[in-house]
DNA sequence: TACACCATGTAAGGTGTTACATGATTTG
DNA sequence: CAAATCATGTAACACCTTACATGGTGTA
């Protein structure tokens, strides 16, 4: 356990951050697989770096703003290391409340079983084009789709995201076809 | 919110049960996109309860194991009703720990980061299987991909699983792909 | 009679969300 | 100068896991 803690220092050895700066990356990089608000984030960098993992340069922003620049320790480098070589045994599938509602489907009137499906297929077809656009920028931005480029890890995530919402969409075209006939 | 509560209302509407069924049900059939552990379930049964959604009566089993098995009320049926008709915002893409590996995949040695992979692909493969076979049972016993029919959320939502396992597999192959090239 | 499984609960602690709280800087 | 964004933190609460705790039933 203690993933949060790996997914902090993960992004801290890729580049210097603050809290701010890592709270951001998790809401827009890295949001398909990750994520964690603030309040979860701050405590956690405390730990760290009572933990020697990371530590801090305090920077003044303009006149009197502070803010605290995390860089990863040498320990903390070990951790993730370590961490990154773990084969550990499949996490549970995650859960996913679509599902559970589409379970009860036999319960539902057809009607509104068919709006649902329809909707949700709609709110995963925004996702995905929106996947698609990030995907566009990557490319344009970075060396991709080779190892050991920096970029390789944010493409094939990337990559992952948009096979997931293609496989999702398709799973609930088949489902709509079977409520239909 | 309170997701676990209509799970569990879901499943009780479909068939009375005992907390210990229900722990059963989550953790055999529903475990592929819901879970929970009977420390979780009773004291909600007991909410539940206490919330007029559903009720129990006391068995006796042999000579004196007690057991309760719980009933959905018209107050619990109205509540499920009302829950299903919900259509709310997608939540967030759920966490995954191997893509969170995988996005610091630049950091790793070429040789580890494969084998991470190639792991991953054998537990993937394995767990697909197993649902395929879980298939060959369900479409044994029950009546299925038909709307209305009580088998169709059992089918659709497994037939869901398997997509997504080959999908996930999909996509590790593409990466390995990379990786060696 | 031992072992697997049935059956129900509580306690402690970890993880995550929402809301509260405050203030500085940048940009239009 | 207003609004968006930068920046950091705490408190209360909800959710979930692991471990503790106890005892009955069925079967080989």
């Amino acid at each position: 356990m203690r993933n949060l803690k790996y997914a902090i220092l993960g992004i801290i050895n890729r580049k210097p951050s603050t809290g701010y700066d890592i709270t951001k990356e998790f809401n827009d990089s890295l949001v398909e697989f990750w994520y964690a608000k603030h309040s979860q984030i701050y405590p956690e960098l405390k730990k760290l770096t009572d933990e020697g993992l990371i530590l801090f340069e305090t920077i003044i922003q303009g006149e009197k703003l502070e803010k605290k620049l995390y860089t990863i320790t040498e320990k903390g480098k070990k951790s993730l290391q370590k961490w990154l070589e773990k084969d550990e045994p499949l996490e549970p599938t995650p859960k996913d409340i679509f599902k559970l509602r589409a379970y009860f489907a036999d319960e539902m009137d057809k009607d509104i079983l068919l709006k649902q499906f329809k909707s949700q297929l709609n709110k995963h077809m925004e996702r995905l084009s929106y996947l698609k656009d990030g995907m566009d920028e990557l490319s344009k931005k970075k060396e991709i789709a080779k190892v050991s480029s920096p970029g390789f890890g944010d493409y094939i995530v990337l990559n992952g995201a948009i096979m997931r919402e293609k496989n999702y969409i398709e799973w609930l075209e088949d489902c709509i076809e079977k409520i239909i006939d």
